[in-house]
Formats: structure tokens, sequence, C-alpha cells
DNA sequence: TCTAGTTTGTTTGGTAGCTAACAGACATCG
DNA sequence: CGATGTCTGTTAGCTACCAAACAAACTAGA
């Protein structure tokens, strides 16, 4: 239901933008529409990034990489939402994470200063960036505490219905995957090591609340929402 | 610099309010100028709250209670932050979190239909919103980083080193801090359990980094920012 | 079809940090 | 001035999780 009424927003947006695009290309001359090829990067973690991007589809990976060499996915992004350089006046020059294309993607960039033009004089569209921010910042929030309460276990359930939620299309037993995700990729995503994954991954499946193979993760969401919230 | 950065955008936010305080209570009616005493909360998890707090002096604790019963403590505010009901069509209703009032606060308060118009009339404030929201969320994200990545001992040096930039008052030593923290305090604000931090206290004060009583927390910034970098 | 690369499954130690518990220091208030 | 409550310091045992390692299964070049 969140997911129903976050399409329909987006799309709204995204119209927005088809309907007239040869006019704001006039008003706004840095923006661009680009297609991605799976694993492109949009902008890398250290770049000095002078663009916004808003998605127009796909599904685009944010991920850092620490001094020591492990990597953590901050977040799974899609349709409508909007990244890169966001802070006009900042110091902070350095983009914090890699933005990467899982799958085909296309989007919009402009530059910053087109940017905040754009959302001065379309308040509708600078309101839904403001709660689409906000929202992220909610969601952060909301990951922070699981990692700091639950367990590996419940975090990769957990995690794993929402992707589901996200990304799923129905099929007979429930929501499958239409990213490919390696065991590594998730693990990264919900800050544990591969091996536990592993682990847990092949416990969930032997009892049911999901299948998967090489190349599919199939999430049996009734069963698995169950096992959450009772255990 | 970035605090001087801050404290320069807030103060100009500030005075907004206050030249004109008397011309925004007529056109935005549910405005209100708030004192809060120490521990009382603007507002509390669970609530459903429909109000805009925007911060005019003082600092804010931004914590969250798990279903376990431990406690995290998401964010310390200050002037010129925002908070509350910032989604309107939002269906999770009920704060995630509760926020309370460390130290005497003021603050202005407003339903959040106002704050939309408010918003909508003036650019500037709203752009200012904007980024404050999104650092906010950068900075969730970094934090987010350090616990999975950082020991308790270093995230506890980084932390009292971002607590001295935003509430220090320079001392003999370095920064004293303004606030009233206990171990269990700083423990919920690192994600950590209080033993741990009482022990790593008493060693960074053993090693001439920092010095501490009962009811105050005295940093030597240069040594425990050399000993984060270094080791 | 052989080989090199990737992904998965599983084991083995090792340890950071947790919970529980208690004693001493300090504060507060009748 | 006891007495009760809050905060700090420290110990002891336990466990969830990690890093390292390796073999099996699969994938893809060449």
């Amino acid at each position: 239901m969140s997911l129903l009424e976050h399409s329909a927003k987006s799309g709204s947006i995204n119209t927005f933008f088809e309907r007239g695009f040869e006019q704001l290309k006039q008003d706004y001359p840095s923006i661009q529409e680009i297609n991605a090829a799976s694993k492109d990067c949009l902008y890398r973690q250290g770049d000095h990034c002078v663009y916004v991007f808003w998605i127009k589809s796909g599904i685009v990976k944010l991920s850092h990489l620490t001094a020591q060499g492990t990597e953590i996915t901050i977040a799974l992004l899609r349709k409508g939402d909007v990244i890169g350089h966001l802070q006009g006046d900042s110091i902070h020059q350095e983009m914090e994470e890699t933005a990467q294309a899982l799958g085909e993607v296309s989007y919009y960039r402009l530059a910053y200063s087109d940017f905040k033009a754009l959302l001065s004089h379309h308040a509708e569209l600078a309101w839904h960036v403001f709660e689409e921010t906000y929202a992220r910042k909610q969601k952060i929030e909301r990951k922070l505490r699981t990692i700091l309460t639950q367990p590996v276990e419940m975090r990769l359930a957990a995690t794993l219905l929402e992707l589901a939620e996200m990304f799923g299309i129905r099929c007979t037993h429930g929501y499958a995957l239409e990213i490919h995700l390696t065991q590594q990729d998730v693990a990264d995503l919900i800050g544990a090591s591969r091996p536990v994954v592993s682990t847990i991954l092949n416990d969930l499946r032997n009892r049911g609340m999901l299948d998967y193979t090489r190349d599919q993760i199939c999430i049996n969401d009734a069963a698995l929402s169950d096992f959450c919230h009772t255990k």
C-alpha cells in the first residue's frame, strides 16, 4: 500500500518531466536524459560531483567503501528518487558514496544551479523532493535501529521483506525479486558477513520461508513476515 | 569552521522569526513560542503529533525505545533544527522517536498546514529546511558506517569529538561539554553497553585525552583527534 | 573440453562486546 | 544525619558474530 502510493507519486513526477521536457531543456539547459548500462556508475565515492540525478527507471545502489576495504550498501533506490550533489555551499565536496546502476537504468541529470532554479519555480516538485529526502532519512534511522538491536537473522528477514515490497513481482509462492543479488550483496546490505548470510538463507529455505537459486530469490512473504513478528 | 557556518545560517533563520513574529502570528495563527524545562518532551514516541517544531535555543535529544527496552539516541539537535510531523500524507502517523529537552529549550511550534504554507511563501526558509534535513540524513549514514566498521573505542572517541565541536565551550585543556551526560547517555548515543563505555572512558582519561567528573566531560580535542586518526 | 573465475556451503578458531551482578562514591531529601 | 536513589567502576561468563580457509557447484571463455 505504501508501495502503491509511492508509485503514484513518482509517476506524476515523471510525467511532469516527460510532458514538458523540451520546454525544460530550454529553461534549464544542463538537463539531460541518460541511459546507463548495468554496473555503470552515476558517480563515485570521492568524486567532485556537481550534478543532481533524478532516477526515471531502474534500480540504483548507493554504497560506501570503508578504509578497511569493507563495502556497505546504504540504500537501493528507484524511480523518483533524487541523488547527487544536493548541498550548495557544502564544504564536503567529495561524494561519500558510489551510485551504481543495478541493471539498466535511465535518469535525468542536471547541474545543481539548474536544480535549485527548477525547484524554486515548481513548489510541488520541491515538496516532493523534500518529502522523499525526509523519508529516506527515516528509513536509515530504522535501519540503524535494527542493526543495533536485532540479530543478523532478524535483519535479514526484515530486509528481504522490504526488498520484496520494493522490487518484488508476484509469483506462485510470493514475491520474486527482479534484481540479481549475490549473497555478498545481501550481506553488505544488512551489515553482516557472507558466511552467516549463507547459513541463515539455507535455514530459512529449509523452513519454507523462501527459495532461491544462483540468480533469483523468491520470498514467501506471508510465512516470512509471520516469522518476523512472532519470533 | 562548519560550526561557524552553521551558527551563521541558523542565526539568520532565527532573526527571520524574531523580526517579524507578530506578522507571522497573523499569517500563521498556529505558531507559538514555547519554553520547555529540562527533561520535558516536545513529543513522544507513539504520539500522533501534528506539529512542526523549530528549535530556537537549547539542546533536544531524539531517542527511540525498542521493544526489548533498550534506548537508542538518534541525534542531538540544536538551534535551527526542525523536527516533528513533516510528512503530510504519511501513513505512519505515529512518531517513531521521542524528542526531549536536554536542559532549558525554547522553540517555535506550528501546525503542519501552517508550516507548509510558510515554506511555500518563503523559498529561502524552505531551502534551509531542506538542506538541514539532508545534512541530518548524511550524518546518520555516517553514524551507521562507523557502527558497522569501527569498534566501540573508536566510535566513542569520534562521537566525543563531534560533541565537542557542537556543544563544547573552550576551556584550559580543550572543550568542556555544556551538556550533562551520564555514561548511560553516552552508551545510548554510540550504541554500546554502559560497562564498556565506562572502562574506555577511564582508559582515555589515563592517557590524557580527556577528563571528566560526575557532571562534566572535558575533551582534549588535539590529543583525541590525533588518537582517532593514527590508530 | 579444459581452465580460470565466481558464487555458494560449511568448518574452525578467536574475540569484541553483551548481560548480570555487585560494591563503592556521590547526591538528595525527609 | 541516616536512608534511599542515582551514577560509576569492575568482574565473570557467555555468545553472536567475524575472518580465514577450503571444497563443491556452477559459469564462461577460448
